[in-house]
RNA sequence: GGGCGGUUAGCUCAGUUGGCUAGAGCGCGUCUUUGACGUAGACGAGGUCAUAGGUUCGAAUCCUAUACCGCCCACCA
């Protein structure tokens, strides 16, 4: 293979990873000395497209097993596909409608198995994408999450809870959607501010009581008020105490309902006084828990008022029924007011539908000793998380946890293996047998329970589920993944495996934030600033995406999307290309690999050094989790030390075999972070073998330091003289003279060609003139004409200005007492050192002015 | 109501336990067809680190308060 002029990623990509699959480099090995590092993908949607967060998902993920594989890690990266059970759900049903078909024409086995066939006929674009974005995981074990042996382990947690008494099935008060006739967790349901009116309505007693003939109740659902079993009064409250334990008319029903006193009526709020409706209300149903109030329910699963409500209100919808209500009170004069307020009001995550509060049964897990394992895991630090902050908030979150529901009325789904006797809805009896709709046992005849289960109840067990064929891979490396499933995955798989294998899932979390639009909006279909990241991958190339997103990015905060980092990626992919392609021919040229010049070439230990240090670094930047960091710093290796100062001294030299070596580490630290090119590169070079993906990560090279530092030193003198031929006027360039100099004498050539000076003479210490370079311990003149000399001195003059106030800053640190006695010895005597140094320089300065 | 995070160059953002002259990419200005790269090279301009106090020899970094901007949680009728 040849290199072309430019890196075309899209002519390699597809190829380079082709070989990686083929060659098993992505299995994990057999070595059973290597430590394992393991990661689990959070499963994409098995029917849906990648998105950009994906992306940035598997830039990291993989950036971190690349990584490792090259560290000798026995590297497992699993990935999965998810059967996402409601966002599926929504999309079918879309698809129903519009062949004008309900989920009611189908019986549930029907609609799974229609489900099913649809996302097979879509599956498989989202696992291209995966390999269009380098995820080098082990296809061989992708588990997708209705596969049996994530049916097996979720049914085996199922009968342990209920073995455990930790399963019950209770009638409570439930977050429901009238549109997709499902309840949801609390944790799914959206709250918004809204806009809304508090109205106050007159409650009647039925036997007025020193005086009082009614009480004034404050609410902002006024048709609630046909299903309100009480009244409740602050026990606190002296305005009210006579009355409590009296009745009221309930207006626009025939019931009377009690006064009751109860806490949850805050004396501060409105009158003090409120309505108690048991069956469509969070904390009434506490307060009807307490009070053994009956609970009457009036609106009904379609949205609708049921019969409950009486004939006036039934069938109509709620919005409907609340103008009813209002309008009834205000010919009864019971309305006593209204008044605008905003107020949090629950919708539907999806549809946006107002979310209601209804009662019914419903599996819950009791989560409060799993909750309680789980906060003292976290509060053991068991458990390492990026960004630190996320652990409390997860604590917190824990400490108030309630009972979770786990049922949902949707037919895509794993089926709740539970059945129930006809004859005694009590009695309910675990069965893993869910393709049959009906068991007979013990001479009963059980049917079975047609909800499935919350989705988190079974990705909250995918760490041990995915990991169950190689055991000691378990607890897994560390789980990547949104900031925002902070609580709904990554806190429940935390619960459910130190309740199922007494072990934490994970060892760190990593939780990157929201990749957003360029303008920092985060994306949505709807505003149609959707970013598809194979669009990008087909126009700068898989690895421009991958550095791009990564850039500037930290651990769980939310940052836009910035196509200029994505060039400036592609650009740097394209100049390691070229770095090889200069390497390759000047190989070609000189197959002996002899070099051109005998004397020293300091840029040879400096880059050797350079490349060492950022060894070290980038181990303990992706130690913790700094990506943005470690891939800066490769860029600012490859292209402003490498490239600009290494190769372009190189040229002189032309030492092949210390090319050849730098350029294959350089292309293993890379490696994790731009897989493609650097691969792609391998594999052309004339002098490389086997593949870059499976090589050993790098070991230091031997230094000499006295070498790094003088070729420090000749890059100083190098920019200072550069700079001066750019602002001298003319903008020329003029020999270079030096005296008595042995770094000077030595690198006379390596000077001239970086520079473009005609000549770099030496001459004795009387003849130097001309410009001075403000340079401490060299004598260097840049051999400038008089009148051009003239001109400049200006600049001169500001330089000694400039000199003099930082004489003075590092002269007011040093006189401080404090300073000298309380600061670090090293740092004080560097201190003294610089001013030395610029206080000489200083002097050498006003002299040459003096001579102008 | 509670909690978390942010405010650094024109833009987008780094800046780990306090320590030399606060960095990067893009953008901007000037110059350059130098043996790979114009997706380039060289040089340069640009910052009272939101504000006000405090701790310290020393603060972008720690503490307190304020302002503004995000996000999350919460049962306020």
């Amino acid at each position: 293979m040849k290199f072309s002029k430019a890196y075309e990623p899209n002519e390699y990509e597809p190829d380079v990873y082709a070989l990686w699959e083929k060659s098993g480099a992505f299995k994990p090995s057999s070595n059973k000395k290597a430590e394992n590092y393991t990661i689990v993908m959070p499963p994409p949607n098995a029917n849906g497209n990648l998105h950009i967060g994906h992306g940035l998902t598997i830039a990291l993920e993989d950036i971190l097993t690349r990584y490792h594989r090259l560290k000798g890690d026995n590297t497992w990266y699993i990935p999965g596909a998810d059967h996402a059970g409601f966002e599926t759900w929504v999309v079918y049903e879309r698809y129903l409608e519009s062949k004008g078909k309900t989920r009611f024409d189908y019986t549930r086995d029907q609609l799974y198995s229609q489900v099913w066939d649809f996302v097979h006929e879509q599956r498989g674009n989202m696992e291209l994408q995966l390999r269009a974005l380098g995820a080098s995981c082990d296809w061989s074990s992708l588990t997708f999450t209705l596969d049996p042996k994530v049916t097996d382990t979720v049914y085996k947690t199922f009968k342990k809870l209920w073995d455990d008494g930790l399963i019950y099935r209770g009638k409570k008060l439930v977050n429901f959607c009238t549109k997709h006739q499902t309840a949801f967790a609390d944790i799914e349901v959206t709250h918004k501010d809204e806009k809304g009116m508090l109205w106050q309505i007159a409650y009647p007693l039925v036997e007025p009581s020193q005086g009082v003939t009614e009480l004034i109740v404050s609410t902002t659902r006024p048709e609630t008020l046909l299903g309100d079993t009480a009244v409740a009064v602050n026990p606190e409250d002296k305005r009210y105490k006579h009355l409590v334990g009296k009745m009221l008319k309930l207006p626009l029903t025939d019931r009377e309902i009690p006064i009751i006193a109860d806490e949850h009526a805050d004396i501060e709020y409105g009158t003090g006084v409120v309505k108690i409706t048991p069956a469509h209300d969070q904390n009434d149903y506490e307060v009807g828990q307490r009070h053994n109030l009956p609970m009457i329910t009036v609106i009904g699963f379609d949205g609708k008022m049921n019969e409950n409500a009486g004939a006036n209100y039934e069938n109509l919808t709620v919005q409907d029924a609340r103008k009813k209500v209002l309008k009834n009170l205000e010919e009864q004069g019971l309305l006593r007011g209204e008044e605008k307020i905003t107020h949090s009001v629950g919708h539907c995550y999806k549809c946006d539908t107002v979310i209601e509060p209804l009662l019914k049964e419903q599996w819950f897990v009791d989560v409060k000793p799993l909750a309680k394992e789980a906060i003292k895991a976290l509060r053991a630090r068991k458990i390492k998380f990026h960004p630190a902050s996320k652990k409390q908030v997860l604590i917190n979150y824990l400490e108030q946890l309630k009972d979770w529901n786990i049922s949902r009325q949707i037919p895509w789904g794993i089926p709740i293996p539970a059945f129930q006797n006809i004859n005694d809805p009590s009695d309910w009896i675990f069965d893993e047998h869910v393709d049959k709709t009906e068991l007979k046992k013990n001479g009963n005849t059980y049917m079975r329970d047609e909800d499935t289960f919350d989705t988190w109840f079974s990705s909250g067990q995918w760490p041990y589920i995915t990991t169950s064929e190689r055991k000691a891979h378990f607890p897994t490396s560390v789980m990547e993944t949104g900031a925002d499933l902070l609580f709904q995955w990554v806190g429940r798989m935390i619960m459910l495996s130190l309740y199922v294998t007494g072990d934490i899932p994970f060892k760190d979390v990593y939780m990157h934030g929201m990749v957003l639009d360029e303008k920092g909006q985060k994306m949505s279909k709807s505003k149609g600033n959707v970013i598809n990241p194979i669009e990008i991958v087909s126009q700068y190339g898989s690895d421009a995406l991958r550095l791009g997103l990564i850039a500037s990015r930290s651990a769980g905060v939310n940052q836009a999307f910035s196509t200029s980092k994505v060039i400036a990626s592609r650009n740097l992919c394209n100049k390691l290309w070229n770095v090889a392609r200069l390497i390759q021919q000047l190989v070609d040229d000189n197959p002996k690999g002899d070099k051109e010049l005998t004397i020293d070439n300091y840029s040879e230990d400096w880059i050797c050094h350079q490349i060492n240090q950022a060894n070290k670094e980038i181990q303990k930047l992706l130690a913790n989790y700094r990506f943005a960091e470690a891939g800066d710093l490769l860029y600012d290796l490859i292209w402003n030390k490498y490239a600009d100062w290494f190769i372009e001294s190189e040229k002189l030299w032309k030492d092949t075999t210390l090319l050849k070596s730098t350029l294959e580490q350089i292309l293993i630290m890379l490696h994790p972070f731009a897989p493609f090119v650097t691969e792609t590169i391998w594999q052309t070079l004339s002098w490389t073998s086997g593949m870059l993906i499976t090589q050993n990560w790098p070991k230091p090279y031997q230094i000499d330091h006295k070498k790094v530092k003088r070729f420090e030193e000749l890059k100083e003198i190098i920019v200072n003289i550069r700079s001066h031929f750019q602002s001298l006027p003319g903008a020329a360039s003029y020999p270079i003279a030096f005296d008595d100099d042995p770094l000077m004498y030595d690198n006379q050539l390596l000077i001239q060609h970086l520079t473009k000076a005609p000549c770099v003479p030496k001459i004795s210490t009387d003849e130097l003139s001309g410009l001075r370079l403000a340079i401490p311990n060299h004598n260097i003149y840049l051999q400038i004409p008089e009148d051009v000399l003239n001109k400049y001195k200006h600049n001169l003059e500001d330089r000694i200005l400039k000199l003099g106030s930082e004489i003075n800053t590092l002269d007011a640190r040093l006189s401080n007492p404090n300073y000298t006695k309380k600061a670090p010895k090293e740092l004080v005597d560097e201190t003294r050192e610089q001013l030395k140094i610029k206080q000489d320089l200083l002097e050498k300065m006003k002299a040459e002015l003096r001579l102008i």
